[in-house]
DNA sequence: CGCAGCGCCTGAAGGC
DNA sequence: TGCCTTCAGGCGCTGC
């Protein structure tokens, strides 16, 4: 599923192939979650940025055509309108290449806003720093995390400490900071400990160019190769990597969370 | 206002 | 073999 890294990898190869290029025509599956495709049609891309899980495409009229990816969309650039069926909308380029939005469960949405008026994305709007921009520091994570009682991976889902974690970089990251994720508290050098690993598997994810488990697909259409590098997420009854201990997991507020019971203790 | 609970979606996998 | 159930989970919405 697109987390921070699948998405900024998706983003570095787009946007050096949509920048100045005009939206001549536009379709769209039926689903409210995807007509707004259709509202960007005659503008013109002006770059491609991301927050967090959301992709951000300035557009020549002082709006933005956003989308997130949920948790099975990719993007691709092709030379004939795309034909898959799982295609929730395209975008015909000038050039006559065409942006297809590929999106099984749909789960994800595109929308198209004024810049910066992001009210209809409530998630958008009040998630915290992107967990790669220098925002995103111990001290402002700490007191972010401290403003909630909510179980500590509850917390990142939330993106609200930080924009762009999901379940398997927040496993990992837990893994490596020795946090168990039934906690709701963490003290300030935990937290500290928490933002390296945070960052630290971040820049990994991005480095192998994101985890390909089932679905997730670059905008080339390629895996990335983070799966092969997970120390913990899926490695439910497996050893623990640092101790041996068997891997547990367990189900925190219908998130399955899977933990070292040695390493995590509570 | 915070948050728990549910619904949205589909394909894979397991049980019978 | 084939049907049914369960699971995966990001995020929006509702209601307490």
């Amino acid at each position: 599923m697109p987390e921070l890294p699948e998405v900024e990898t998706i983003r570095l190869q787009l946007a050096p192939r949509l920048q100045g290029r005009r939206i001549r025509d536009a379709h769209s599956h039926d689903s409210e979650k995807f007509t707004p495709a259709k509202d960007a049609i005659g503008t013109t891309l002006q770059g491609l940025n991301r927050k967090g899980k959301y992709l951000i495409a300035p557009l020549n009229d002082g709006r933005e055509l956003i989308v997130h990816l949920g948790m099975t969309g990719s993007l691709a650039i092709t030379p004939e309108p795309p034909g898959d069926p799982y295609i929730r909308a395209w975008w015909q380029l000038d050039g006559n290449e065409f942006l297809g939005y590929r999106d099984i469960r749909r789960f994800g949405r595109i929308r198209c806003v004024s810049a910066g008026q992001y009210d209809a994305i409530p998630t958008l709007a009040a998630q915290g720093p992107d967990g790669l921009s220098p925002e995103f520091t111990p001290e402002g994570f700490y007191l972010a995390l401290r403003n909630s009682h909510r179980r500590i991976p509850t917390q990142l889902l939330s993106q609200k400490p930080v924009a762009g974690v999901g379940n398997i970089y927040g496993t990992e990251a837990l893994w490596m900071a020795g946090i168990h994720p039934a906690k709701r508290r963490i003290s300030r050098s935990a937290a500290t400990s928490l933002h390296a690993a945070l960052v630290e598997v971040l820049e990994a994810g991005l480095a192998n160019g994101g985890t390909t488990l089932r679905d997730y697909r670059n905008a080339d259409g390629g895996e990335g190769s983070h799966q092969n590098a997970l120390a913990c997420y899926g490695r439910s009854g497996q050893p623990c990597l640092r101790c041996a201990t068997p891997l547990q997991h367990r189900t925190y507020d219908a998130r399955t969370l899977t933990f070292c019971p040695q390493c995590q203790p509570r």
